[in-house]
DNA sequence: CAGTGGTCTAGACCACGCT
DNA sequence: GCGTGGTCTAGACCACTGT
């Protein structure tokens, strides 16, 4: 008989409600949403529903909340991103400044092989290619390569510079906000490119990061390579 | 006048409460805890509250609950321990058997320098040190050297063999619930060890993943040095 | 069918941050 | 003091699992 409705929790249909509100815009980065009340009304459901779906989306840090303050919905602040996707940490166990960047190329490229796989593409399509480095006071430590679908990111290929934070940099110019990704770490020996790049001696061992990134909606909108110093920095991972 | 009571949520109450009885044994890993209503009669709470406090023990592993079954103390399993522990996946992107083990050596040592440090002694105490291959197909891919103080795993040093899962080995053995962990990843070039133990060739790149893991009560139990043969594998991490 | 966890509601009250 | 999220309670009902 085949008669599985595989039911679907009301708090739920409340969280991808107030998610596709943010999608489409209705409440911005930074803005606050209304009250855990006013949105019960709104939508028709308990106070208690409204909450259970608000935590939800605060534990995926679409939003994030305050007590006696409100829901908010999430930037890509460039503190905030530091501690969700940026892991690494000096080997010595110093705490030093904020990472900065600096911009080394930017072309426009058809997507082929790893990286037409990576970002998922049906067709070759054209993707801006980002080579830079970032610096932690003033000493380069990790090279990237950063691969955009064109289509997500029109007219990007046009800019001259880049701010540090390219994560609230989509976030602002392209309303796409980076909400998951997945790392693969592997071992790799330096080049001449990354002597060229962060000065590591050849033949010195290197962490090469791989990451795929998503936009709220579940599209994979970045691809990622970054070569890191690991006799500088390594990648720390806590499990819980 | 400094009249500052932090104020401690009920269910953070119940929660250690339940936590305190499953590291004293009074549920052991495995078996089944009384009902939500049950648990709220013994602790003078609502359901609700204790709900919240399960719902708060099974977000960090230390219970699962299954809808129509009951609450249950998690185990250390292999299986489990496989998804919250290993992170190791094939760079061909292929699923294989389960890891196993195979030990090279058990010795007792004193903890001095980084041993001591990382498993945060505050004497040279002995500790155990293991030395192990971890194989997949048949395949050594992985060395390990484990550091556990003898003082938590008291007799292990006259043991002859070791299982596949430690983890779930020092929690049936011992009482000992591994609970959270932290990995710091590393790239290092393979030497003559690496190249007896795992047979990668001299100069090649390899992860080494320096892990410290914790007990259910906070306590740091074992501290791990894992290096992985990154033609091989590759180290998986997801952001959310 | 009995028992468990999961959802949803309604209402009271508390803690917190801002103004 | 006001408005916000956070806690706690009580009760009804639903969905899932095993017998």
């Amino acid at each position: 008989m085949n008669n599985k409705t595989p039911f679907k929790p009301l708090y739920q249909e409340v969280q991808q409600a107030i998610t596709h509100k943010i999608i489409a815009g209705e409440w911005k980065p930074g803005e606050m949403l209304p009250s855990e009340f006013q949105l019960a009304d709104m939508l028709g459901v308990s106070q208690g529903t409204v909450r259970k779906a608000l935590n939800a989306l605060g534990e995926s840090n679409v939003v994030y909340r305050r007590q006696g303050v409100g829901t908010f919905v999430s930037e890509n602040t460039l503190k905030d991103m530091l501690f969700h996707f940026f892991h690494y940490k000096f080997n010595d166990g110093s705490e030093r400044g904020l990472p900065t960047a600096k911009l080394i190329k930017m072309r426009l490229i058809k997507a082929r092989g790893k990286i037409k796989e990576e970002l998922a593409l049906d067709h070759e399509e054209k993707v801006v290619e980002i080579t830079r480095t970032r610096l932690i006071d003033r000493t380069a430590c990790i090279s990237e390569k950063i691969y955009l679908p064109l289509r997500y990111f029109d007219g990007l290929d046009q800019e001259g510079g880049l701010p540090n934070s390219l994560y609230h940099y989509y976030q602002e110019q392209f309303q796409i906000t980076i909400n998951k990704a997945s790392d693969k770490i592997r071992a790799v020996i330096a080049n001449q490119t990354d002597n060229d790049l962060i000065g590591v001696a050849l033949g010195q061992p290197l962490l090469e990061v791989s990451r795929v990134a998503k936009a709220l909606d579940g599209k994979i909108v970045e691809y990622r390579i970054s070569r890191v110093d690991s006799e500088q920095l390594h990648y720390l991972v806590e499990l819980n």
